[in-house]
DNA sequence: CAGTATCCTGGGAGATACTG
DNA sequence: CAGTATCTCCCAGGATACTG
C-alpha cells in the first residue's frame, strides 16, 4: 500500500493525471497555466517521474518554436476511474465540512 | 483536486486508513508495529491530522497502563472503497512492471 | 515554447532519550 | 503504553534568470 501511494505522491501528480484525463493531450505551458503555484522546474520533474512510471507519454515535435505534447498512456488511463471517484469524494467531503478549497487548491 | 489530494498527503495517511479499514480498531503501538520506518513522532502527527479531518476517532481509556484506540469514523469509512481500489490498482501495476515493493513499502 | 541553471530556505522527517 | 522533548539534517520545492 505504501508502494502504491508513493506512485501518486508529490503534490501535483494526481492533478496532472486528472487534467490529462479530462482534457486529453496537453502541451507544457497549457498544463503549467492550470497549476498555479507549480513552478516549471517542479512540473518538469513530476512529468518525468510520471513518464518513468509509464503513466504518461511525451511527444516532441521537431518544429520551431518547440512543441511537446503530454498524454495519458493506456496504463495511465487505468487509474482514471479511481481519480474520478477520489475527486468526487474529496469534493463531497469539502462540502460536508462547509469548506471552500483555497485558491491555490482549486486546480 | 489539489485540495482533495492534500487530504491523503503524507506518506502514511493512506496506509493508516487502510489498516483501520481492514483490521478494525487498533491501538497506537499495534499500528506502529505495522508501519516500519514510521517514527512515533510522525505517527502521532498523521493520526492527529486524520482526527482533525474527522476520518478517525481517538478513544482514551483511563486505565493503567494507558490504552488508546483508533478507529475509522463514518466519514472515514466513505473513502474505504476508493482505497481498496487504489491498492488493487497499485498491486496490479507493480506486478505488470515485474516489480516487488521494497521491504519498507510493503506496509 | 519548453524547458535549464543556480542559488537558497523551511519544515518534513530521522534519531535518541525521556515520562505520566 | 502512548506518547513528548530535543536536536539535527536533508532535500522538496521556491525564486529568479537564462537558452536552444
Amino acid at each position: 500500500m505504501v508502494a502504491t501511494l508513493n506512485l501518486i505522491n508529490g503534490r501535483w501528480k494526481g492533478v496532472i493525471l486528472y487534467y490529462l484525463l479530462t482534457h486529453g493531450t496537453m502541451r507544457f505551458n497549457e498544463l503549467h497555466r492550470q497549476l498555479p503555484g507549480c513552478t516549471p522546474r517542479l512540473l518538469v520533474k513530476q512529468l518525468r517521474e510520471l513518464e518513468d512510471d509509464a503513466f504518461i507519454s511525451r511527444t516532441v515535435y521537431p518544429v520551431v518554436p518547440p512543441k511537446v505534447e503530454y498524454a495519458l498512456t493506456e496504463e495511465g488511463r487505468t487509474i482514471g476511474p479511481i481519480l474520478s471517484q477520489l475527486n468526487e469524494w474529496g469534493t463531497g467531503w469539502l462540502e460536508r465540512r462547509g469548506l471552500r478549497p483555497r485558491a491555490e487548491e482549486t486546480a
